[in-house]
DNA sequence: GCAAAATTTGCAACATTATAACATTAGCAA
DNA sequence: TTGCTAATGTTATAATGTTGCAAATTTTGC
């Protein structure tokens, strides 16, 4: 499932993933949490694409390195990471994406291209006060909320028009 | 994966059942698609479940009825069922559960309860306008949204209060 | 330092969820 | 009838995720 398309905007791209790695690295020490080589090397891959990544692409990106790596090291190593902020999983995907707000509250809601696969974190706090408000005039008390919007990016909205 | 746990309010639920086994009649009948047995057979055992019901444990009930059905059979009846807006995939949980808005435009948002499992459908309309506001900030065209919150419901709240 | 305890990883098997491909049957219209 | 389309049956397989236990590694208490 390797692919081609661009992401968003053109960018330096190997300099985000080493940010984020960077964070990362200041997140656990923070939380006096071991960011091991596997997981590392988990986010390093997650970061690397720019769509969301299978558990078993992850898999077999780790075989390719010569880890032989069965599921449950994969999956660990995405919990571990999630546990910490650093990956979100997109649930209407089955897939993992790196957070581009680590560190931060994040209440996430993601836009979900069709057509190229892209993927854009955003913080919405109008949206985030919108579902609290509705949940709590049911009287329940959210944990986790999960917001996916599929649909149509603006580059592939242009690309399409001339069809 | 049976279970006991009461819906949000005691009511007579067969009454739901059977109100929604109509109203499904009646909405297909309008879009000119049938509601073969097997389909009528699947939107009815969502119905009755107070909660999402997975893909499998439609065909267990299946199979107790003597329908000797294999997987394809019962995703294509969700298929159906979901494109005709009679039940939602909540991809959470990997399950399924009978829309309490069905013909109605609907921007579902699912309160989930971690404790009991119960599923509450909401329309929330200023999410959804939070949502397309956000989504349009981006220049994205939505298509399908998702939203799902898990956390714990009025019920479970007041009986886990004197843990 | 060093042994005990806790965390992390390796590994094998298995469980769950979903789809592909192709044959067959049922409903319906000319 | 005949021919068309939609729906279902059937078999196999793909894709995703988990359990349980043993081995290795890291941390902790002394």
């Amino acid at each position: 499932m390797s692919s081609s398309a661009l992401p968003y905007r053109p960018h330096n791209h190997q300099a985000c993933v080493t940010q984020a790695l960077a964070d990362a690295r200041a997140i656990c020490q923070q939380h006096n949490a071991r960011l091991t080589p596997t997981r590392e090397r988990v986010l390093e891959l997650i970061w690397q694409s720019h769509k969301p990544l299978g558990a078993y692409d992850v898999l077999a990106v780790l075989a390719e390195d010569g880890h032989n790596a069965a599921p449950p090291t994969v999956y660990r190593a995405l919990d571990f990471l999630q546990q910490y902020g650093l990956v979100h999983r997109i649930a209407s995907l089955n897939a993992f994406t790196g957070c581009t707000h680590a560190g931060k509250s994040h209440n996430g809601m993601f836009l979900i291209c069709r057509w190229c696969g892209n993927v854009l974190e955003l913080t919405a706090p109008a949206v985030s006060s919108a579902v609290n408000t509705a949940a709590a005039e049911e009287s329940f008390r959210p944990e986790d909320v999960t917001i996916e919007v599929s649909g149509c990016c603006p580059r592939c909205a242009a690309d399409n028009a001339h069809d």
